[in-house]
Order: structure tokens, then sequence, then C-alpha cells
DNA sequence: TCTGGGGTCCTAGGACCC
DNA sequence: TCTGGGGTCCTAGGACCC
């Protein structure tokens, strides 16, 4: 047998909303398209299609900047309902493969394969139908890695994008990481890529050479140990079918760093009843609300508080954010959010003499009009209008 | 060319309790 | 009279991922 212990599949759509663009807009087609905030001074590339990585675009680019290298692209707003729909059907394609998965954003999944070999025959085999299968129903590219866990998985789907299909076998992990630079393991960024290199290590060759001890005195216990096993090729972690939802947040990054109260305040209610309102509608009931802001200078802070009880209500989430608010006192905003986390039971769990935190009269009926008509059919009236000025000087 | 928005996990320090 | 140690909860910040 081919694959003795597990076999995963590790399914990753190429260019997913750029490829969307181009499907449903054939003109687009054989064109480099960025998909991003492109109608904003501060928009970043979402993804953009391979036409528009030749001229050195990428995610996360400033579309500015993208701008500047590719004049002639193809600019467009992200639709993330739309992208939302053809996820599902994707997902869908997948389940007709196995019933073990783990949807890990819109665009990636991982499928337990394992003993699947004689109803679809070797992974090889069923990867290419599973392929096919997409692009027959959806119309669009998949690239899959077929290993023996989701961090070989992972490595092998990205080896030979756009549409590729590599398969890591038992025993062939180690000569494909080896040459490997550590910053593709996972959970190695930027930041991390500097302590490495500084501590001698460039190849995953070179960190599987160090002993374990070395290496927690270097990084740390949990760390090493992390960094230790995927550069042998281990990786015991299971699929993680149900994720249960941890926080729910919302933000919003402005045109012009802003100091006005007024500005900031009307954002921050349109932001504390968006997540009360997702919250509600996935029966959460969340203890901590969290202030999350931006200076000017791209640094992150916040300010917490958590209840003794959870709550949903948009008007209890904004009292709690306007009193971390006024503790922050008078700065500049780039951006600001709300999160509210630490999701417990719901109502059930308050005595007979407490009011139960049920969303009031005008959270359901916003709700309702919400369902009906998107997120931005209805606005309080003092949401209208306010952005925040360029500066003056 | 300045850097979105949605998340997760980890660490460290302080408060508080026993 | 000066002061242990473990455990839990909370806050803040950092790194990382898609």
């Amino acid at each position: 047998m081919e694959f003795e212990k597990r076999m995963i599949f590790h399914v990753d759509m190429d260019a997913f909303y750029a490829s969307v663009e181009q499907l449903e807009n054939p003109s687009y087609r054989g064109k480099p398209v960025i998909v991003g905030g492109v109608d904003s001074a501060r928009g970043v590339v979402s993804t953009c299609s391979y036409e528009a990585r030749v001229f050195g675009i990428h995610s996360a680019m400033p579309v500015a900047h993208a701008r500047k290298r590719c004049p002639h692209g193809i600019y467009v707003n992200g639709r993330h309902e739309v992208y939302g729909n053809y996820s599902r059907r994707i997902m869908d394609c997948l389940s007709e493969f196995s019933p073990i998965i783990e949807q890990i954003s819109v665009d990636e999944a991982f499928l337990d394969m394992t003993g699947t070999e004689k109803l679809f025959g070797s992974g090889e085999t069923s990867a290419r139908r599973l392929k096919e299968n997409i692009l027959k129903t959806v119309g669009l590219n998949a690239s899959v890695g077929v290993a023996e866990n989701k961090f070989l998985a992972k490595l092998a789907s990205d080896h030979e994008k756009p549409n590729g299909l590599t398969v890591i076998r038992p025993g062939e992990a180690q000569a494909f990481l080896d040459p490997m630079s550590v910053g593709r393991l996972w959970g190695v960024g930027k930041k991390t890529i500097v302590d490495l290199h500084q501590a001698g290590y460039y190849t995953i060759a070179q960190l599987r050479a160090e002993s374990l001890m070395v290496l927690e005195r270097q990084f740390g216990e949990n760390f090493a140990q992390h960094l230790y096993h995927l550069a042998q090729g281990k990786d015991d972690r299971e699929l993680a079918e149900i994720e249960t939802e941890k926080s729910i947040s919302h933000e919003r990054t402005f045109e012009f760093d802003t100091g006005d109260k007024e500005i900031l305040l009307s954002a921050l209610l349109d932001l504390s009843e968006r997540v009360a309102q997702r919250a509600r509608k996935h029966d959460l009931f969340g203890r901590t609300i969290t202030l999350v802001w931006r200076n000017p200078d791209f640094s992150r802070q916040s300010h917490a508080q958590t209840l003794a009880q959870g709550t949903q209500s948009s008007e209890q989430i904004f009292a709690v954010i306007k009193m971390l608010f006024e503790k922050v006192g008078k700065i500049k905003y780039r951006l600001i959010g709300v999160r509210l986390s630490h999701f417990g039971p719901g109502n059930q769990q308050l005595s007979l003499f407490q009011s139960t935190p049920m969303p009031s009269k005008l959270d359901k009926a916003m709700d309702a009009v919400r369902e009906r008509f998107g997120t931005d059919a209805i606005r309080r009236a003092r949401l209208t209008g306010l952005e925040p000025e360029p500066p003056r000087d």
C-alpha cells in the first residue's frame, strides 16, 4: 500500500478571487487582474492573476504600488459574496471525495483520504480526478498536494502551482524538505526567519541536524519542539472538522488619520452593531469586548473589558466600547475596530432575577432588514456621511 | 510605494486567592 | 515580621496565517 498511515490532501485554488473574476468576465482572461481595495488610497491587493504576478505584484502589496508597476492592469474591488458562493460549490465537490474535510479559508481545504485507495485509486489518481471535478463543475483550477500529514500536503500543493499536483510519498519527505528555506516551515514568518538566520539556520536540513536541546535553549521549549518536528516532516495534527469560533471582529482603516470624536464614535457604533449582529446570527454570547486601534505609525494597541456575563447586544457592546475609547485619550487613529470574544453559554446561565440579554426590539428590527437587504441597507442616522477630511497644511 | 480585514495562538505580567 | 508557591483570570502585545 502506498500510504500506510494517513493520506492527506491539501487543495488550494489558484489565484482564487482573480480567477473568479476572469471566469465571470471573459474579457479579463489572459490579462493582469488585481483584486483588492482598489478605490481606497490605503487599499492593498488581496489576490492577483498570474499575468499580474509577472509585474512583481503580489498579495498584501499596496494597490498604489501595484498601479505603478502595472498601469494597464485591470483593477477590481473584491466581491466577497460571489467568492463565497464559489467556495461553497468547491467544498461540495470535495465532499464527494471524503467526508473528513477541514476548510481553512474560502479557497483552501484539507481532506483526509486515508483508506480511499480501493474506491478512488492511488493518491495521484484521485487527486487528478478531484482537480478535474472542480474544473468541470466550477470552472476553476486547483493545486493539490498529497502527503502523509497536513504540513507536507500544504507544501506539496504549493510546489507546482498553478494547476499543480504533487505527491510526497512516505520516505520522500526528507529529500523534499532538506534544501528548502526555513521560512517554509509553518509558523515561521518574517521575524522568526531573522532569528533563525542569526542562529545560523538557513535550510531545513541545517535545522534537522540540530539537537532538540540546543533548539530549546535558543527558541524556547514549545517553539523548538514545533520546529524540530516539522523539520523532520513530522506533523500529527488531526483535521479539525468543526472549528468553533473564538472571536468576532470588525475594523476599519480611515482614508486619513483622524482624531475627530464624532467620526470615531460613529465608526465604533457601526462596527459594534456589525459585531453584535454576527454574534446574534451565530447565537454567540461574548464576555470580552476589545477596542483595537492602529496609530498613525501603524503600531497596534488594544483595551479590553471582560463582563461577568456574555452579551450579543449592540447597545451593551457599544457602551463598553465607548468607555474603553474614553480611556485612550486624545490621539489620532489610522484604524479602529471592535472585537467580541470569550464565548460561553448564553442566557441559560442567568439567575431568575437578572434581565435576559436577549436582542432588543431595535436589534431585532435591524437584523431583519439586514438579513433581507444586506448589511448596508440600514444605518443609524448618526452614521451617515461621516468621513475624515484630508489634512490641510 | 507605506502597509486591509478577518482570524489564531503564544507569552508575560499583575491581581487575587488559598 | 517579613514573605512561599501554585493556580486562575485578565490584559496587552506580538507573531503569524489566509
